[in-house]
DNA sequence: CAGGATCCGATCGGATACTG
DNA sequence: CAGTATCCGATCGGATCCTG
């Protein structure tokens, strides 16, 4: 049995965290963990309300990431002392804040991205290049 | 050979890009993309100097996300008819929205994610509970 | 109910080689 | 230079079983 080797979820090429940028996209840049702070932004939940909400999520990848976030500062975990158990999660002030990130994603969403995946909207702005002739759609 | 099977980069589980946020996040949910876009902000680049300037990227992975970039209407291709060939890629007005995203993810990376990861910045605020106790860290 | 341990398949992404 | 094709290993995450 391996002496759990600390979880590091989220893998990046190499040696990419060096800036606090990096080190968010790196953060953000991970579906499920946007996804639990968006449901945690309504309010604290419970490990399988949690699971439930974002749909098929396997315990294992939920609880990865509750315990990243929970490292992190970004979420409290509150254990009842009960039986059966019960474990509350909710967001810290600093998780909180990133409902700021989600508001942008989900503007941008809302904007860009609803329904129409490649959209027609493709804009055909006059491309005034020096010298030679640019073209698009040329592989 | 096979016949192209359209690429498909960012995967999720399964179908969760019913809503645009889903997609929106399922889209950001990708380091380069990210990191695509944040270099294209500051002006239109090469292939390979995006290549260059993002660190440890294959050709093929930026290849990739730069072809669904464009797909979906965030990225402009220009191909110029030279040799050797010249291929510049800038984001278009849409692209450039995500310019909000970002802002928002290094605001945000800057104030919660400057060096001290593990943050000893945890928030003690008085949990008041029905009832039971709760603890934490406790498992 | 909350979650750890294991097994294991899917896939993502890097390295390399090759082309126009 | 700007890619594409192929091979292939790392890892991520789902399913399952099990415990306190």
């Amino acid at each position: 049995m391996k002496v759990s080797e600390e979880y590091q979820p989220l893998s990046l090429p190499e040696k990419c965290e060096e800036t606090p940028l990096r080190r968010a996209i790196h953060l953000l840049g991970d579906t499920w963990v946007l996804l639990i702070v968006m449901n945690l932004l309504q309010g604290s939940m419970r490990f399988n309300a949690l699971r439930t909400k974002l749909g098929h999520i396997s315990s294992k990848t939920l609880s990865s990431r509750l315990k990243l976030l929970e490292q992190l500062g970004f979420v409290q975990r509150l254990a009842f002392l009960e039986i059966p158990p019960r474990v509350e999660y909710h967001l810290t002030a600093q998780g909180r804040e990133l409902g700021d990130v989600i508001a942008a994603i989900e503007q941008f969403g809302n904007k860009h991205l609803s329904d129409s995946v490649v959209a027609t909207t493709r804009e055909a702005c006059p491309v005034t290049v020096e010298e030679n002739a640019a073209v698009e759609n040329v592989r």
